[in-house]
RNA sequence: GGAGAGUUGGCUGAGUGGCUUAAAGCGGCACCCUGCUAAGGUGUUUUACUCGUAAGGGUAACGAGAGUUCGAAUCUCUCACUCUCCGCCA
């Protein structure tokens, strides 16, 4: 959520720049800073009020102390109307703090000046490919019939069990699977990241801190018995270890990666892209994060971007990146370069990364701060990739290297597997 | 799941109604002293909100919330969490 002293001061260039996510939050913003300016009077005559009913406790005590009896019941009764004009002073100011509380919930943050504008992910803009498009053999097939052609993954298997879009893997499927969490993990350590093994279930408070409730609460399975929710990313935990926290400015930037199993419900979706791993309710991903200096934080999106291209490369898969634009852009993010590559038998691009600076967006709900050179407490910068998601990674593998004599493993991923062709 | 004990500042740990934002120790930082891989001395050491150009001031916070009281870390209630033992178990 954005910062109130930032809202007040650069009122006019939020909502501007929040035009380009097609909103107009100029009543909410009034309304922020209405609700702020309330609050902040009331805050002063409270604290006033207080003040002089501390002075007067403070001086019944004494005369008590001094045995006068007598003066000290006098001002207790003074006391009693401070008290009641503090009870009504700070119900008014819990009514403001949380009025503005649930306003800033609504603002989503404010995009870079480099998002473009647009209305959905077609509107995105592609700023980088890479790659060539393999040349399929007559009768290449998608891989959701490769994969029940080469025993890969079972379908029906998973729906049984669980239900739609929760695919069982099995024997060099599931070995693909394994090979992919080692691949990826040593990479993103390789980069300097800290592997982490987080839960995969998490309370309200985590879900806050990220940004995923109060708004997204329909997309997670919620285990209601103990009120805990699952993962929909392993970003939610690996940025709540630095909730309420001052991190040290020496550790800066802090860099995690973790291999994780995510769920999401998707409600809502449907159409044809839901097909084979196309969309799953359960899927893999390694996730980075990193929290930086605010300086440092496009620099190390940067850096981010140019690890994921590394990562494509070596899979020798064809992909591009674009920008999201303003429409499409998450409501916590500044900015986002989603990575799409290129599935040949669907003749299709698939996200299968998306890597955002959050800049202070997260770290004000999660209070994570820094100390500046002033030993001020700042709110730091955060930031995440997908590095990689695997489903649509597997998907792009299967169709782009089917040949009549079985899929290849490209060479750096079959130093994981064991072998470098599915027969 | 059953029984019991706890939750205080970066850490250890005192504090059972006012002079306690909080003793003491450790750690950290600054300065001083000292002719040397050390020791000693002095000071300092939370965060949020808020007023102020600043210096500085006000308010709040001792797991969370509510209550009693002129006044709560301290008393009452509710909840959360942690630990120990028993049971169960990967």
């Amino acid at each position: 959520m954005l910062q109130v002293p930032y809202i007040r001061e650069n009122k006019e260039l939020i909502i501007e720049r929040l035009k380009v996510r097609n909103i107009d939050a100029t009543e909410t913003i009034n309304k922020i800073i209405e609700a702020d300016k309330n609050r902040r009077e009331t805050q002063q005559k409270l604290d006033e009020v207080l003040a002089s009913s501390n002075a007067k406790a403070k001086e019944i005590g004494m005369l008590f102390k001094e045995g006068k009896g007598a003066e000290a019941n006098a001002l207790k009764q003074e006391t009693s109307q401070l008290k009641e004009e503090s009870k009504s002073l700070q119900e008014a100011f819990n009514t403001y703090a949380e009025e503005l509380k649930q306003l800033l919930y609504l603002v989503p943050n404010v995009p870079h000046e480099s998002v473009p504008e647009g209305k959905s992910d077609e509107d995105n803009v592609e700023i980088f490919a890479e790659g060539e498009f393999p040349k399929l053999h007559e009768g290449a097939l998608p891989h959701w019939e490769l994969t029940s052609k080469y025993d890969l993954i079972d379908f029906e298997l998973g729906v049984k069990i669980t239900g739609a879009g929760f695919p069982v893997y099995t024997g060099k499927g599931a070995r693909i699977q394994r090979a992919l969490v080692n691949f990826f993990l040593d990479n993103s350590t390789a980069m300097g990241y800290r592997e982490v093994q987080p839960p995969l279930l998490i309370n309200e408070a985590s879900g806050f801190g990220t940004g995923q409730l109060p708004d997204k609460e329909g997309q997670m399975y919620h285990a209601t018995t103990d009120d805990l929710y699952l993962i929909p990313t392993a970003e939610v935990p690996v940025t709540n270890i630095y909730r309420n926290t001052i991190v040290k400015t020496e550790d800066l930037p802090i860099k995690n990666t973790a291999y994780s199993q995510c769920f999401r419900r998707e409600a809502g979706s449907y159409g044809s892209d839901v097909r084979g791993l196309n969309r799953l309710h359960q899927f893999d991903k390694v996730e980075v994060v990193q929290i930086t200096h605010p300086s440092e934080s496009m620099n190390a999106l940067d850096e981010m971007v140019e690890y994921v291209k590394t990562l494509l490369q070596k899979l020798e898969l064809p992909y591009r990146i674009v920008r999201l634009c303003g429409g499409d852009l998450g409501f916590t993010s500044v900015l986002t370069y989603d990575f799409e590559v290129y599935s040949a038998a669907q003749d299709k691009w698939l996200e299968v990364s998306s890597i955002s600076n959050f800049e202070t967006f997260q770290a004000n709900r999660l209070k994570c701060r820094y100390k500046d050179e002033n030993g001020k407490p700042q709110l730091v910068h955060t930031l995440n990739g997908s590095a990689l998601a695997f489903p649509r990674i597997l998907a792009a593998l299967l169709e782009n290297n089917q040949t009549p004599e079985g899929i290849k493993i490209p060479k750096e991923l079959a130093k994981y597997t064991g072998f470098d062709i599915i027969k």
